[in-house]
DNA sequence: ACAACGCTTCGACTACCATCGAACCGTGAT
DNA sequence: ATCACGGTTCGATGGTAGTCGAAGCGTTGT
């Protein structure tokens, strides 16, 4: 009867419109604060801080006080990992939806996956290094080899700082859109970096999506041309 | 406000208990009938009989009316793929739930995970076969050596046959117990067919736990030994 | 000190939905 | 034909959870 984890229990949590939203908007990656997150759910401050008290309770979203703010951000990658396979069933059983307009196809070509690259850029990036062999994967996990290290150096990425974190530096993300893997984890945090400090691309306000710029995307482009 | 594909909808599915049982059941890859799954969830017949007209409704399940006998399924290896992480969160945040009990114990050595092996000896194949260059992950898939299809075909798998399927043959699956990717697709399930049509090891009627007998878990370390 | 601001708590309202018993509808067996 | 069986539909019930206005609390700035 009741085996293993408590599936419903988390998943209610994500059940309810205003909370899916919530976590929608803070798979943006950016820690939001409690009227911020109310306006992008649709809903008034009080019903937004009673959903947020629960997504805090559940273990879905971390609160950070600062002053008289309150900073929200999802708990972890893991938790972001489930979101995205959420979406990606969503994706595939609800074309009862608005069909792909404009904003989706931003979205599909290029999007934030909590703090990495994801969409098809997310993918050809993860490709070409992959198939260029400067990621590997050995026994259990993705690292980047030394000609690897050497691109990403030439891109100001230090793995072997990286290296240090407790975080994973690679990880391979399953995707929604495309179904195929992008780079997760510190190295794919910091190559989304990358490209917005140096005006690559821009995220967009009110969604995930990652908008390149003409020159942005030449320089992408460029950089997977071999 | 609205963006992307509708998280809440099928989060919300899986937000009920007597739902989120089913589809627990359901992982174990077997089509089951709706009193199976009523007994399953702990409800009564017309209770399941509503949730599994939503659950078909909404994507996440598959039926096949067969004489008097309706059995459901799950919609794909993309549904299992989403359990799978719930789960991973769950238990993750849950540590509020009994503790991992002689049954727990069974469920993390090893289970199953839709059609495939999943836990710490489903790991521990995926990983010596990429250790050994069994399996190795060109450009975009992973996908088996010539050396990998020999080795499968020691144990009666014909890879040439699997590749013909529409489904695709190998993927990495992300565990929930262990951290770690398994083998799924058809490879994985025929994997798993084998150990079972092997005697090697039985799975448990009532939960998703798969019991190596102690020749068949001989038999299985004998395979990774090199 | 006082006021503005961000957020939470409280209380009351509402709506939805899970639940079950009973009746109903096919299919398969006798 | 008739009965048993698996499953769905219907109707009524109850609980639960989302919602917002108003009031309360702590922090920041003037």
């Amino acid at each position: 009867m009741k085996e293993g984890p408590d599936l419903s229990r988390v998943a209610a949590l994500v059940g309810d419109p205003a909370r899916a939203n919530m976590l929608s908007a803070l798979m943006g990656g950016t820690a939001l604060t409690a009227s911020e997150l109310a306006l992008e759910a649709g809903v008034s401050l009080p019903t937004a801080s009673s959903h947020l008290a629960k997504l805090c309770d559940g273990g879905l979203v971390r609160v950070a006080a600062q002053g008289r703010h309150r900073y929200f951000a999802l708990a972890g990658t893991q938790v972001a990992l489930m979101i995205e396979a959420i979406s990606g069933v969503a994706e595939a059983v609800g074309p009862q939806r608005t069909r792909p307009g404009p904003r989706d196809r931003a979205m599909r070509e290029a999007r934030v996956c909590y703090d990495h690259l994801a969409g098809e850029r997310g993918v050809a990036l993860f490709d070409h290094l992959v198939a260029r062999g400067l990621l590997v994967e050995d026994a259990e996990r993705l690292t980047p080899s030394d000609a690897g290290r050497r691109w990403f150096e030439a891109l100001d990425i230090d793995v072997g700082a990286l290296k240090q974190a407790r975080r994973p530096m690679c990880r391979a993300c399953l995707d929604w859109s495309v179904r195929r893997s992008h780079l997760s984890g510190s190295l794919g945090a910091a190559m989304l970096d990358t490209i917005t400090t140096r005006g690559w691309a821009r995220r967009d306000k009110h969604s995930r999506a990652v908008v390149f710029t003409p020159t942005g995307r030449r320089a992408f482009d460029k950089l997977l041309a071999d």
